[in-house]
DNA sequence: CTGTTAGCGCGTTCAC
DNA sequence: GTGAACGCGCTAACAG
């Protein structure tokens, strides 16, 4: 800047004032400063003007569990246009679901001058994420509730999800409706929750042959889920699969038993009804929206100790065989 | 920092060498400086290090046309895991497939100091990312070959994976190969020259009837894959859907006729054989691998001007019906 | 309208 | 072993 001044004849300042429509420099001059600007290829450096004026750096924070989960990028592009519309860029990070690389990387996003960070924790206690709070800006929980220290989130309203799930299969006439899922996460016990839920509203009690917890792997899931539907006559008509594992485990467990007639069949997670060769309804939250969400609380902080956190619920949607799928989502493309 | 160093007694200088494990500190003062810098919660800004020293901001850029794009993402995940090795940052940003959006996203990454910047590029032709190129770090392009500047790239091998996608179905028996796709596009028209290759090796003449060119839409895709399918006993046995408009198109014309047996099916793209109710092969890019392969490129640039800029082609697999698929991608994730 | 001074938070280069 | 001065690229706050 200082070399394109002195080519000019000017000062620095003038060259900073014209590059930034500030007012106070003549037109005649501006055009000079521009018209070499450009045929110098010269671009100011942000990093050195938001140093010097204190201005936040126009950066945001992303820590994910995993890049390739669908979930995970519906997120980031939800993030990033919500950046986007406010002139800020996301830096992604994945913690690859361990607890240390994610505190690591709060740290290092916040030495990095970020104005915030969204995180996805990996765990269900947050504490270690305490120490990435201090000394930068907002730092706010996404699809997991804070646990051992007080955070913005945005979480999906999993309870009424599961709720309407249910609620739908005994409009249709179920009566047995089984439960598969581990309910050591939150969102699989808030599943659970919205499962009796509406059993209660329905005034069905709950069998408790159908409810299943294996843990969140595929080896006990498909082990629940044979044991669950081999019940014979009293097996359910139809089952909440209530993590992907579960998911996973039910279909092929359905699916290797020709003839039979399968139950209905509800997952949760992004929509993909073309998974299985029989009707499945899942439970898709918008993580697209979420992730907006997320990036609005970072750009929109509360006043520090001001309020308690907020806390902000975003709804799903049921998306059945009968569903018209609108193309939110890209489809996929080939390279 | 000064602050910091006040507070001590000593100066900012001894602060920052007890902070950098930099010689010249006693170990007495590195320890007390040390544990104030714990205590106060003190983090070093990492910007105006990097400023002062000139040094790389340990930070690159991707821009990408869609992050909902699965194939997206995985190149994402790879550039940012080649990156972490390297101790950087990804900064991600999407142009929507808008190239006046995607040139201006390439200047504001330079703008903020990124040591370089993988383009996934919205359209054919590319000069408009010229001006990138200019006073930065390298310009990488990925999954399309520089038309219209100099720079390096990495690919997939398209030609190589049509060849042998289709060399495997002449092994099967199939005589009669059909190939629908868009060949506007680079990726297109390379898989038709893969096609033609096996072709010429096997010895068997192109049928041009069976060579179908719609345009890259549903609309298009669809009628051609109607006529490409009903030819009566002229109808191929096997064909290539080499985009993805008409992969989806073959899938709904050939689940639209239950009872007639469906020809052999090649996809192109993220493999998700499950997909279909019926076998389906898929020719799938590693995009992880090239994600990571373009960073590579980022990080050891080839000297201005000295050379030919650098062309890698990464494989791709073919995954079939009888291919175990290693798990590789993260699957879904249920919130 | 334009130029000068000062300084953002840090590191290099010398002196002490 | 430690500190003072200077500068990275840029811009508020004042001069002129």
């Amino acid at each position: 800047m200082r070399s394109l001044a002195a080519r000019l004849g000017v000062s620095a300042m003038t060259v900073s004032r014209a590059l930034n429509d500030r007012p106070g420099v003549a037109e005649a001059t501006r055009r000079r400063v521009l018209g070499a600007a450009a045929a110098l290829g010269y671009r100011p450096d942000r990093r050195a003007s938001r140093l010097r004026a204190g201005a936040p750096a126009g950066l945001v924070g992303l820590v994910v569990t995993s890049l390739a989960d669908p979930v995970m990028s519906a997120l980031t592009a939800g993030v990033e246009r919500a950046c986007a519309e406010n002139a800020a860029r996301v830096i992604v990070a994945s913690s690859n679901s361990d607890p240390a690389a994610e505190s690591g990387l709060v740290a290092d996003l916040r030495a990095r001058g970020v104005d915030g960070v969204v995180v996805v924790p990996a765990g269900a206690d947050h504490a270690h994420l305490r120490a990435g709070q201090r000394g930068g800006g907002p730092l706010v929980l996404a699809t997991s509730p804070p646990a051992g220290l007080a955070a913005d989130c945005v979480l999906v309203d999993e309870v009424s999800g599961a709720h309407r799930a249910c609620r739908q299969l005994f409009r249709q006439g179920h009566r047995r409706i089984g439960f598969l899922a581990s309910t050591r996460s939150w969102a699989g016990s808030e599943r659970l929750r919205g499962h009796i839920l509406a059993h209660d509203e329905a005034g069905v009690p709950v069998d408790e042959r159908l409810v299943r917890q294996p843990r969140e792997d595929a080896h006990s899931a498909r082990s629940a889920a044979r044991e669950l539907l081999s019940t014979g006559d009293d097996a359910p008509s139809a089952l909440l699969a209530a993590d992907f594992p579960s998911l996973v485990a039910v279909l092929r467990t359905v699916g290797a038993r020709p003839g039979s007639r399968p139950p209905a069949i509800v997952g949760f997670g992004p929509a993909r009804t073309d998974l299985a060769p029989f009707p499945l309804t899942m439970v898709s939250p918008d993580s697209v929206a979420l992730g907006r969400a997320a990036a609005q609380l970072v750009f929109e902080p509360r006043a520090p100790g001001s309020t308690a956190p907020r806390q902000i619920m975003m709804a799903s949607s049921l998306v059945g065989p009968s569903t018209r799928l609108a193309h939110a989502v890209a489809p996929p493309r080939i390279g």
